[in-house]
DNA sequence: GCGATCAGCT
DNA sequence: CACAGCTGATCGC
């Protein structure tokens, strides 16, 4: 369990509302644990009494968050329209008893209300309340409700509320008064439904099919039939926030007020530009690509520090390395009750991933998962054997003709390792075109920044595009670069590459070969292997799996379904 | 004439 | 196929 420093919760409620196993709890409390469930109560409205007052609030914002969740907790998140700072977050959480009454169990819920502020002492007032809303009336789903059109006066809720309090015994559970129900119905101003988790996904995904009907991963990159305008698929949306992850191609997003970058790549900034006018979070060198290659202005990026703990409106957000390109990261969100949900972003699983002091077992509820891989048939090496074995191929051709050209394939940022390898190897340099120059040296690598060249004879290990690794494009590289080379090789690091397993530790295959020009595949990965994942997913064990990658087709979701079925079983 | 977006391709 | 692009055409300003 979470109970940092930021949580809103002491470390007993937090415990109390928040452990996974709460509900089940509740369902089964005996009469003595309702007896222990009386008393706390008591203990809680005694504290309550001895803190200081509410301050009068007053709901500047036009959105408001409903979160209901596992523990049946609701938030409403609070935000300045003018600053677009959350000065408060009103919470009101939910907890719920079962009694049972002749043979049927009829479940109630009380509630606790309390105001908190960031600056200010985390708990301000807490007291109980007779039921008001059912638990059949729950979603465990988040619900964002639009408040557009009231001027709500936090008083005005809660003073109701307090008037019942102090009319009622504080043992016997009353029925709501009209007003406070009332009340309820202005917050929860459309329906809400009580749905299992599973066939609430199986709902969206099925609407997103209906919606994006063209197959593919709904990146938002391809597949637009009209000039309207693509909705943002619920799985770039972080439920109880007003955040996404890897979503410009939508626009402005309604509700959203932070929009999150997992690493530059282009089907992930897709639609990003310097007219973006929202405010985008990532890490140091993602935030530098996009100021110089995108043009995004500076005022619209906030640097998020990796690995530690960053309050984002309202929220705690800590930036975990993934291990895809450099300048990637997954996202932590940490709630105020302490609810921990992983966005991955592209990434590739690895223990020392899992070694992260804050990716404990059984503690995250929800995963978004980068499930490039997610099929029993992609196994590849670790990258460290398939660059050793690239390595040793460069060596040995070069041996055999020291007038080899060596054209490494790369993405815009992506592989470095490759070649960066290659040349550490052979104690040269590296060729880059100008771009890719100023690329590079914005990864805060020093060693790869002092051997870049942008001048084609110095060195025989050239770095280009990984389209430009084909026959008659390295050809025409050579041609154009350099006439004191009789050889080009081509090195196409590429997952999709399905490893020679020949036996020995030659990682690569043969794709094309001619007179002076061969190309060589390497298996070589910046996302998870099958094996890899299993591995992080069998550790993680989160609550909740929803992918990200290869989303596009049903039957496909259906299968990752079953291993993530099997994985959390274990 | 420029940038943004799209189809096609790898 | 997917990935992470690239190229060239078209659209909007």
């Amino acid at each position: 369990m979470a109970t940092g420093e930021n949580s809103y919760l002491t470390a007993d409620e937090a415990d109390h509302h928040t452990s996974s196993s709460s509900l089940k709890r509740f369902i089964t409390l005996s009469s003595d644990d309702e007896e222990k469930e009386s008393n706390k109560q008591m203990v809680k409205r005694q504290r309550a009494s001895s803190l200081p007052k509410a301050s009068p609030l007053k709901l500047m914002n036009k959105q408001a968050m409903i979160r209901n969740t596992r523990q049946t907790s609701l938030s409403i998140i609070r935000t300045d329209v003018n600053t677009g700072e959350n000065k408060w977050n009103l919470n009101t959480m939910t907890t719920q008893i079962t009694t049972k009454q002749s043979k049927k169990k009829t479940t109630q819920t009380k509630l606790a209300t309390f105001f908190s502020s960031k600056s200010s002492s985390p708990l301000v007032r807490t007291t109980s309340l007779p039921t008001v809303i059912k638990k059949e009336s729950i979603t465990e789903k988040t619900d964002t409700v639009s408040l557009e059109g009231f001027d709500i006066d936090a008083n005005e809720i809660f003073s109701q509320w307090t008037d019942e309090l102090s009319n009622t015994s504080s043992t016997t559970p009353t029925k709501p008064t009209v007003d406070s129900k009332s009340i309820w119905k202005q917050i929860f101003n459309k329906p809400v439904k009580s749905k299992a988790d599973d066939q609430e996904l199986k709902e969206q995904w099925s609407k997103l099919d209906k919606e994006q009907p063209t197959g593919g991963n709904h990146h938002g990159f391809r597949g637009s039939t009209s000039d309207m305008k693509r909705n943002c698929p619920f799985y770039k949306k972080i439920p109880g926030t007003t955040f996404c992850v890897d979503a410009f191609n939508f626009g402005n997003i309604d509700g959203i007020q932070a929009y999150f970058l997992s690493h530059f790549h282009s089907d992930h900034y897709g639609g990003l530009n310097k007219k973006f006018s929202n405010m985008l979070y990532s890490n140091q060198i993602t935030c530098n690509l996009c100021k110089s290659q995108l043009g995004v202005r500076p005022e619209n990026m906030t640097v998020l520090p990796m690995n530690t703990f960053t309050n984002v409106h309202g929220i705690d957000v800590a930036l975990l390395d993934a291990n895809h390109c450099p300048g990637s990261n997954m996202f932590l969100f940490r709630f105020p009750n302490g609810k921990l949900i992983l966005h991955t972003g592209d990434f590739r699983a690895a223990s020392h991933l899992m070694a992260h002091p804050l990716l404990q077992p059984n503690q995250i509820d929800t995963i978004y998962l980068d499930t490039t891989y997610c099929d029993s048939h992609y196994r590849f090496p670790s990258q460290d054997e398939v660059i050793q074995s690239a390595v040793e191929l460069v060596s040995e051709q070069l041996e055999q003709n020291p007038r080899t050209l060596v054209a490494v394939g790369t993405y815009l940022v992506g592989k470095e390792r490759v070649f960066h390898a290659i040349a550490k190897a052979l104690e040269c340099k590296i060729f880059v075109e100008a771009r890719k120059f100023r690329i590079l040296n914005q990864l805060e690598d020093d060693d790869l920044s002092n051997r870049l060249t942008t001048k084609a004879d110095e060195t025989n290990v050239h770095v280009v595009g990984m389209g430009s690794v084909t026959p008659p494009m390295l050809q025409t590289h050579a041609d154009k670069h350099s006439l004191k080379y009789t050889k080009i090789i081509g090195i196409k690091p590429t997952g999709w590459t399905t490893p020679r397993t020949t036996g020995g530790t030659k990682h690569y295959s043969i794709e094309s070969k001619s007179s002076n020009t061969t190309i060589y595949g390497f298996p070589y990965s910046e996302h998870s292997s099958f094996d890899e994942l299993k591995a992080f997913i069998e550790y993680l064990k989160p609550k909740r799996i929803i992918p990200t990658v290869n989303v596009g087709r049903a039957n496909v979701r259906e299968k990752m379904n079953g291993y993530f079925k099997q994985w959390l079983s274990t």
